[in-house]
DNA sequence: AATCTAAATGAGACTTATTTGCACTTGTGT
DNA sequence: ACACAAGTGCAAATAAGTCTCATTTAGATT
């Protein structure tokens, strides 16, 4: 199932015009696996302990290809590093609250919210690519503790 | 009139125990003459212009504090550096269209998009503090212009 | 007005995240 | 199997922001 996980994974990078090296398919395996947010740092050490042969380089240089191709999304939390994830489609698309106490990343949808966002940029006879919208404050966990 | 300007900066910075240096009093009065979005880096070069004698450290820590007392909001438009403009009351908060291919900046405010927002935290039972909604695109003058 | 002291500043070294130059390697079309 | 552009690794280079520490200054105190 990994062999055939593997060969999916080349087809969508030759789909998208991009080598299919070992590097970036372990990439995007990872991202795959976990749905987490991961930093380049996170991910760099993360394949090397798979023992995947990596530099920080290809994985910035790859992330910075699979963003371009959609196939990855860069999330900026505002703390300083760029974070990354697997592309959902449409149907997928979230939003984040992130809590300021612990780190924690809540993920949300809000069809309203995104109905107003198409307005407004009517309005403003604005073509949209792609939004973020981060809610900053404290989770329930942290209110508890405290 | 830029005198008694100078008096109010002092006093606002000494409402908010901070003590009114020379350098605070030009970087506020900078944000407040343009009310652009500046950078850090900016707002020491357009200081420095005005032969007012400041270092990079004592911005960076300035914008830190001014910050820590909502006079100065801070915000990330996801291209690695933080912008800061003088903080508006509630009542003129905005969030932001950017465009991706001259870099404008538009603001705007959807009531209803703040209620979702709102109604959104309440479900995850999240306190907000502060939010950032950016919405990436093409504006109508770039698409005049192909 | 002179004095005091904690807070603030300047200069530059340092850190962290990311990018780049260049020689070497590897997918992939033929 | 071959050719060559695309991709990679390494180390050096940038970029943005932070930190240290000696010096200065705002504003309280006498």
């Amino acid at each position: 199932m990994s062999v055939s996980e593997n060969q999916e994974l080349k087809q969508v990078l030759r789909e998208h015009e991009l080598k299919a090296t070992n590097q970036r398919i372990a990439l995007l395996k990872l991202l795959d696996a976990t749905r987490e947010h991961f930093d380049a740092e996170e991910i760099y050490l993360e394949l090397l302990k798979k023992q995947k042969n990596v530099s920080r380089a290809t994985v910035y240089r790859s992330l910075e290809a699979l963003v371009e191709q959609d196939l990855v999304t860069r999330l900026d939390f505002g703390d300083g590093r760029m974070r990354f994830e697997r592309s959902k489609g449409d149907d997928e698309h979230h939003d984040h609250l992130i809590c300021e106490e612990c780190g924690k990343v809540i993920e949300f949808f809000n069809l309203e919210m995104e109905a107003q966002q198409l307005a407004t940029c009517e309005e403003h006879d604005f073509t949209p690519s792609v939004h973020t919208m981060h809610i900053f404050g404290t989770c329930s966990d942290c209110k508890k503790n405290k």
